[in-house]
Formats: C-alpha cells, sequence, structure tokens
DNA sequence: TTCAATTACTTGATATTTGAAGTATTTGGT
DNA sequence: ACCAAATACTTCAAATATCAAGTAATTGAA
C-alpha cells in the first residue's frame, strides 16, 4: 500500500469521524431540545423550500433514504399533525407531502436552534477555508455520483 | 440569517451528502462482493490494528457507536467465525474481542477492495488539497469532541 | 475490611433503515 | 384503443441501532 493510498484512507477515515460526530450531536440536541430527530428534522427541510410540497420520491432523493423509508418517517410525521399527504392530482399514483401551518412553526424553531449548533462548530474554521473545503467536497460528491467508467 | 449563517450551513449539508454517498457506495459494495457490510468492516478494521484485542467498550468508543450495538455486532461476527471473545484475565467484567485467523484473512481480502474503491474516490483531490481537508477537518472535529464552554 | 459508588457489559423493548416483493397507475409503442 | 414495460408508492420481514434497566465485578474511601 502506497504512502498516497494511507493518506486517502486517513483522510475518508476522518471525514466519516467528523461527519458522524456532528451526526451524533446534532441528533442528541433534536432530541433533547425538541424531541425530534436529525432524519425528520432534514425531511422537514426539504419541505419548507417546497412551498408547492413534494412527491414521496422526492424527498427520497434529496434526503439520501430508501422509499421504505419516507413511507415510514412521513406517517409517523403526520401523525404528529406536522406534515400532510394527498393524492397528485395529475397522477393517483404519487402522493404530495406538504407542511402544516404547525409543521412549519415547529421547523422554523428548530432551525433556528439548528443553525446556532452548526455556526458554533464550523465556525471555528475561517471563511477561506470553508469555501475551499465546500469546493473539494464538491469535486469528492460528483466522482461518487458520476463515477468515471473503470478503463 | 447572516451570509456567513447559510454558508456554514451549506457546508455542513455537503459534507454531510457526500459523507453519506460515500458510505452508501462502500457498503452496498461490500454487500455486493463480500456479503459484508460497513459497521462490520469497521469494527474488523479497528481489530486488524489491535494484535492483542480490544474490549467492547473501547470498540464502542472506536466505531461511534452504542454498547449494546457492539454487543450485537460481536455476537454476529463471532457467529460467523470472525472473531473471539474471551473474559480479561485482570478485570473479570471485561470482554476481549480479537480476529481470527480467519477474520483476519476476510478482513485483508476486504481492505484490499475497500483501499481501492476509496483511492478511486479521493484521487479527484490533488494531494495538496486532501492534506488540507485533512487539517480542516481535524479542527471541526476538535471542535464537536472539546466544545468551547458558552460565555 | 466493608459497602456504596462506579465501571463493563448484556438484555429487552423500541425505533429506524434497508431491500425485496407487491399494488396501482401511467406511458409508449403498436 | 390495447397491453407490456416502466413508474410511484406501500408493505413486510429482516438487519441495525438506540436507550434504559439490569447484572456482575471492581474501586475507593471510611
Amino acid at each position: 500500500m502506497s504512502t498516497a493510498d494511507q493518506e486517502v484512507l486517513r483522510l475518508w477515515l476522518r471525514l466519516f469521524t467528523t461527519t458522524t460526530l456532528v451526526e451524533r450531536k446534532l441528533d442528541s440536541a433534536l432530541k433533547r431540545e425538541f424531541g425530534s430527530t436529525l432524519p425528520r428534522f432534514d425531511l422537514l427541510a426539504q419541505l419548507d423550500r417546497a412551498p408547492d410540497g413534494l412527491r414521496m420520491g422526492e424527498l427520497s432523493e434529496r434526503i439520501l433514504t430508501t422509499g421504505g423509508n419516507v413511507t415510514w418517517l412521513v406517517r409517523a410525521l403526520e401523525a404528529e399533525k406536522l406534515v400532510t399527504r394527498r393524492v397528485s392530482p395529475t397522477d393517483k399514483r404519487a402522493a404530495i407531502v406538504r407542511l402544516t401551518a404547525a409543521g412549519k412553526r415547529h421547523f422554523a424553531e428548530m432551525a433556528q436552534a439548528h443553525e446556532r449548533w452548526i455556526a458554533d462548530i464550523f465556525s471555528a474554521l475561517p471563511s477561506t477555508n470553508r469555501r475551499a473545503m465546500h469546493a473539494q467536497l464538491g469535486i469528492v460528491k460528483d466522482r461518487v455520483r458520476f463515477p468515471v467508467p473503470t478503463p
């Protein structure tokens, strides 16, 4: 194993560890302060940006989870009266999910705290570095999404 | 919400998305090629670096998961004859987990493929940038692990 | 020494996530 | 118009993860 290989493995390990630590911190803070979780928050965040609602499939793509899981999550949020679900008028197979007024309020509250937590963590980086990291992660992301064909 | 806040939120979102995509890719490749999973691989990787074995608690800290989950994972790997578990001679409460010979072989095989996948993804970044990113992630990680006391 | 507090782990109940298989609807080619 | 293929979603079982409570062993202070 070459030195460069060692290096990329260490980079991936650190990426994984760091992200997991942030995730756990956010998740436990959301639990503690709002009785919610990160997956729920992420789903609500997508809906908050989509005033016309989103279809189950769109949600599933955006929060990077399976269809079955979205069905499960939406059902739970529906039971809590945070979202509604209705059949699409143009495609009876599709369900359109929207935030309720209560859902909007609940999300807004959480988003404010969430933003503080994130700012607190990432403001440890100078702005220049943040931009650089954002760009570099973009390269990695594209590489995973659009793999180069094996020669 | 200030521009800087927007910026850190976007950075976190990208960090999360990128890591999740890589995770899913590795997990599905491990499933497809070796009938294993990323959590199992991570646990075996820790043991591979620890010739004297690790206690359950140490494993749990290193792979960032709960004690109950480690108990579950180790039991599954034990059933597959990849690890053994024995009571610590110095502390009868503690269990020491080690790789079996078969476990070592199995891990070595997976590690080789794993390394190729990682190298393929991250070699899209120039070496200089990789080092920079590693350092910056270190700052974030420390910030999460050792939060500054609220003023 | 003795025992309350701590530590290391397991257990059991739940929660979440996945993946495969099933249902209903829509689409595209004939 | 017709039907096979594709699409959108749900369901169900199994895998994985969390949390709280329980057990056993160790520690440390009186």
